[in-house]
DNA sequence: CCACGGGCTGCAACCGGTTGCAAGAAACAT
DNA sequence: ATGTTTCTTGCAACCGGTTGCAGCCCGTGG
């Protein structure tokens, strides 16, 4: 089918490493023979065979992004920001979506780990034991969890909790909620602690809640009854199910309660009152993320920890407290 | 580093051959010895390398699916159905992004082109010709645009806009104003040339607007000028954007305007007023797309066209014409 | 005139698998 | 006992590249 290294000799007359030293290693061909080798490469249409090449380097010059869940739209700017920055660098990035699903999650780092030089574990789901073993089949970044060893990526939650509710405070709120999320989460944890570690405000936490808008509808009723002015949800989904919720009971956002979410996806600018909430660097996360990967392959073990800064932004879901 | 076929050879007294066929065609390996190599590839972690694999049979089990923007609503639910579903049939999708980049597109498609057996091509911005070209490299499925000679998948949008526009005449709309997408649109042209068929509906037709938030926004003064009471959107988007403008304009919907966006994208059920819609068959085009595909492995040339039908979804953001 | 060194190219082994062919052994038929 | 099949396994070439080594050619300095 399509042209291969020896088509390319063939036609040009010479030995086919001289051939595969044009492409990989051009100071080290006469020029003129480079240029007439390339000349008949572009006429048949030839181009390297990345998988071959590999069988030999070791270098694939591919990289695995793994996320959970693809249809979070917490993920999609983290992807686009990495294969920008990956292709930059003469990087693919193939994404592949676990499903919530550990199982499919390793399944699918075992088939793409002789596949590409390094991967990108966004929010895994995987144990970390399950992570360390796998790990001696292919280099990993994680991102959004906490896995000493290995180059992690954070976002500062903590820190983005800290904000928010120093922004409610602000506004005069002193009895504040904060919506958890799933049990066992990292972030949720984190928030929590740098939440209750705050003086003077009032701290009801609610949940674990799903980190869905259904998390957020259900957990409404509690929210009403709490008595609190404001609320930190544990994501954007969880805080717009939540405004919905309280409009069905009468509750007015911001008028009656103030509410802040999380991450700063693309609905909550498109929902009305318009969500305040903390902003991920997502897109940070992922340059970093590819950075810290591509270093890794330089030298031996780099492991590293980089936690990167939220911030919010205040829209109209937050206000003036109610005296 | 990792196990290789020639390890597990050596620690268990056989031919590399015998080992190889105890995975690619275990019918050919008597029972016992087949055993003792399962028993020492298990140990040693072995498992086999599809890259190299791919070297010889020329199938690499993987599939590439390729999107113009990840962070399209629209496109998760179909990556998720097409990966599942090639899962289940011991392949592997892989996903990227073009950035809306004709070039970046075509130089994914060549990079993917040998280490993948077929690509998805969902909403090319290529031109006819350029995809032509390339199907010599690798077999394609297009999604979302009329391409003949190539196995098609297209949503009939034109179907919908039907749908759409009965819904609003059965609530008493006559004057309806149809906002089409970016200028060239095949979808926009599929809406039209179905909205100006049908009769009992006086049409207006506004734009073309871009494809987004925006574009809705943009337009809501024409729209409000126009003197219509009902509206069929682009897509799910610019229906938000307009409603938003509308608020704006202190237009409500649906007791003054009634609008229905396209798409089915998750914000439009968690906006408020919840949109109507015409739900496009993601999932459906997702899987099918997948066994397009593998079909055309199969067997020689297939070319399809398969055309699915999509429907409408009623919720808060349409209602009874004003008298 | 010869030794030396640099630039360029070919040779052949190798990466990790697959597969057509052949050979040996066992089972079966005659 | 011999011929024929069927199973099972090893051999070796091959997929599309890469790369260490060696050899050739040529210019230069002694």
């Amino acid at each position: 089918m399509a042209a291969t290294i020896r088509d390319v000799a063939r036609a040009s007359g010479v030995h086919v490493s001289t051939v595969s030293r044009t492409f990989s290693a051009p100071h080290l061909v006469n020029t003129e023979t480079r240029n007439r080798v390339l000349a008949v490469a572009e006429d048949l249409g030839y181009r390297p065979n990345r998988a071959a090449r590999a069988l030999t380097t070791g270098r694939t010059h591919n990289i695995g992004l793994i996320v959970a869940d693809i249809s979070n739209p917490f993920f999609p700017p983290l992807i686009k920001a990495a294969q920008a920055h990956a292709r930059a660098r003469d990087y693919h990035v193939f994404v592949a979506d676990t499903d919530e699903d550990p199982q499919v999650e390793e399944e699918l780092i075992q088939t793409l780990a002789k596949q590409v030089d390094g991967v990108l574990l966004c929010s895994p789901r995987l144990s970390n034991r399950a992570i360390e073993r796998l790990h001696a089949d292919v280099p990993f970044v994680v991102v959004n969890r906490q896995m000493k060893g290995l180059p992690t990526i954070l976002m500062d939650v903590g820190q983005g909790a800290r904000l928010a509710i120093e922004h409610l405070t602000g506004l005069g709120h002193r009895r504040i909620a904060l919506l958890s999320g799933p049990s066992g989460s990292w972030t949720s944890g984190e928030m929590r602690a740098a939440a209750t570690a705050m003086d003077g405000v009032e701290l009801v936490t609610l949940g674990p809640n799903a980190p869905t808008e259904q998390g957020g509808l259900a957990v409404a009723g509690e929210v009403v009854a709490s008595g609190v002015t404001g609320v930190l949800a544990y994501n954007d989904l969880v805080a717009i199910g939540l405004i919905e919720g309280l409009y069905e009971r009468g509750v007015r956002v911001p008028d009656d309660i103030s509410v802040v979410g999380v991450d700063d996806i693309v609905s909550g600018r498109l929902n009305r009152p318009k969500l305040t909430t903390v902003a991920m660097p997502t897109a940070a996360a992922g340059r970093m993320a590819v950075d810290l990967l591509l270093q890794s392959f330089g030298d031996g073990a780099t492991p590293t920890l980089a936690t990167l800064d939220t911030s919010l932004v205040v829209r109209e879901s937050t206000g003036e407290a109610r005296q």
